[in-house]
DNA sequence: CATGAATGAGAATTCATTCAT
DNA sequence: TATGAATGAATTCTCATTCAT
């Protein structure tokens, strides 16, 4: 008797290999990647730990497909939020909100974009991960100083500096201590503006005045 | 008496516990945390793993010193830099100045402020490592907000993001692929020239107008 | 579903716990705890130290679960024992007697009552075990107190009495030198008419009169 | 220049020999063996533990000779507290209270006598230990035979058996929880009694009927 | 003789990966 | 194909003993 592949088989997999995605995403957005041992995953997923190994070579594998998974989405939105903007300021300043107050929203994987890996491979795309990132960054630079917007600059390390600004604000020691609604949206401006200007666009909107402490 | 500790011994102790550090802190400038266990500690030290136990409870232990003296190295000359300087934009401008250009000087402990370390302890310490770090800045800030130099802004945020800007630009994508040193001196000046202007304070050098790729 | 648990792999997982349990109490029995090192108790068992850790969380639970075993399963014997004698001084001789000549039988676990262990946890069960054997000698003397058959005392010290006097003549200097069967049986009638005594029932049973050495 | 050793000097060494051998009874009365390490002991000493080695080979023997100290100074005391005594009874009773009693005293070798030690020396020593201690009832077991005080009986099971009764006493469960002097000294009668009784001695003084719990 | 820093052979425990069922 | 028990290399930490000073 032949072997068919059924449409419902091939749906399982599909659901197994999206499971162990989301299950390992899930353990590293919560605790880290020390936190995701394939055991962890496999029981988060509903899996055991040898299909983890059907569908994933390694566990660095996996971890770089959830990474790379990650940042393609986030890329995805960004581009959105810009391409609806009038201009480079705009899509700038929409760009950095948008990165910043869904990170600020719940557990998610700002971290991942700064930690260090235990696995080199998972280094390795966690170094494209920031440069793919930083290109869309960059991106938007060029057609702000092109278009006269931003006054000429170092794109590359333009574009750097504010992925690890707002990373550093999301993730540094003042980011667990914004809780409040109102404080997050303080923080979501502060750190707008800040990005705003750094790139050399006076700010029109009024900074968080608040120099506390 | 039969025993007197003598100075040639004194100074052999002290030397060991530098021997450690300086071990450990070279193999995870080099590799990480995930490469300096104590057994390459130990070797590198040219001490057996049990001596690194007589001048370190732990490992964790070892870490975080590794970690505390380097960022109370780097506070102290930042701290000498800025009060050499005539005013806040100065001081700014000549600490981030000075920090991006000794990291890229050689194998440098940027990594101690952004790694994901692999012990509870040493992430404590790298969170009051940034903090700290953050601390140098925001009194700098602090001071050109009073005297009118900045604009008013929320110090919290700006400093975490002056940090997060300069780090990433050092140990992100752009960091390594810069070598000659005209090419250091721009990326020293991109760097410094994006947090001059995050801060709102008006650039009077020019910036690397060179929009390289 | 492609995969079923069967009958013969279920007999292997509970077959591996059976086993680590008798290799780990095999080589305490011999060699006392310090013998009993996880790779030792491996080897012995058949399986490699990582299995051990699918079975039991930590060495010292792997030995209190030795303990505890080994103390319940004596605990039912004597319980048997007692339960099949018509009165109380019935049930201590038969039960002292039946401790005794098992001990003696062969490598046992008498060692377990008087061991002083290497890790906390296995001392603290240790202490309940020792106070589990009591309170089944501490019962029968109630009983026989009650009935008149023994005069009114301590139970609580009596109890204790009876244990230590049992396990010392069972492992201490005396223990090892009695190979013979006559020489056991002497040992048993001696140590079973001592403890009679020592609660206050006279002994009708004659005594070994060996005034050895 | 000829080399003399002092008066001075021999002193100052019998002394360190004995401050060696306190501070080790000390720790491991305190904490058994396991938390008298050398280190500690030479701490607690005031010497190095290099110094340790110069007085005794090896940790082992260090320990051997604080049991045999120990087991000697006890038994000197025993054999001078029976030997006041009138008859075997008087003596048997006194000598079970006497080392009952101190033993409740305070912090002590006695489980130094039931415990399974590190070292197997050690262990060879511990055998000894209460093998002598045992010789020291079997002696008086055998005059109050032989007066016809106690009935005939097998001497080297009895004696293990007081030995036994009493260590257990004192160590297991029941120790502890003794505290007042009311209750140790409820503790002392009821475990003399129990040994008379047990070796065949009617029991004139009362016994404790507390029939606890 | 005294010192105590250094040694290094263990010992317990973890976890990515494999493979018989 | 899925399972999950088994594997065992790797890692941290301890402590009796030695030996240069």
């Amino acid at each position: 008797m032949a072997y068919r592949r059924t449409r419902l088989m091939e749906e399982r997999l599909a659901d197994n290999r999206k499971r162990i995605l989301r299950a390992a995403r899930g353990l590293i957005a919560k605790g880290g990647f020390r936190h995701a041992q394939i055991a962890a995953v496999a029981s988060e997923a509903g899996v055991s730990t040898g299909t983890i190994y059907r569908y994933f070579p390694s566990k660095a594998e996996l971890f770089v497909e959830v990474l790379t998974a990650a940042v393609e989405h986030e890329i995805a939105i960004l581009r959105e939020v810009i391409a609806a903007q009038v201009d480079a300021r705009a899509g700038l300043q929409a760009a950095v909100a948008s990165f910043v107050r869904r990170a600020l929203a719940g557990p998610n994987l700002a971290w991942a974009f700064i930690a260090e890996p235990a696995e080199p491979e998972v280094d390795a795309e966690r170094i494209r991960a920031r440069k793919l990132l930083g290109d869309v960054f960059k991106a938007v630079l060029k057609q702000g100083v092109a278009s006269g917007q931003f006054p000429s600059q170092n794109l590359d390390a333009s574009a750097a500096c504010i992925v690890g600004a707002f990373t550093e604000a999301l993730v540094g020691p003042i980011g667990p201590s914004h809780t409040s609604v109102r404080d997050k949206e303080r923080l979501v401006n502060a750190i707008t503006v800040f990005c705003l200007r750094a790139v050399g666009s006076g700010s029109p909107m009024s900074d968080d005045a608040d120099a506390s402490s």
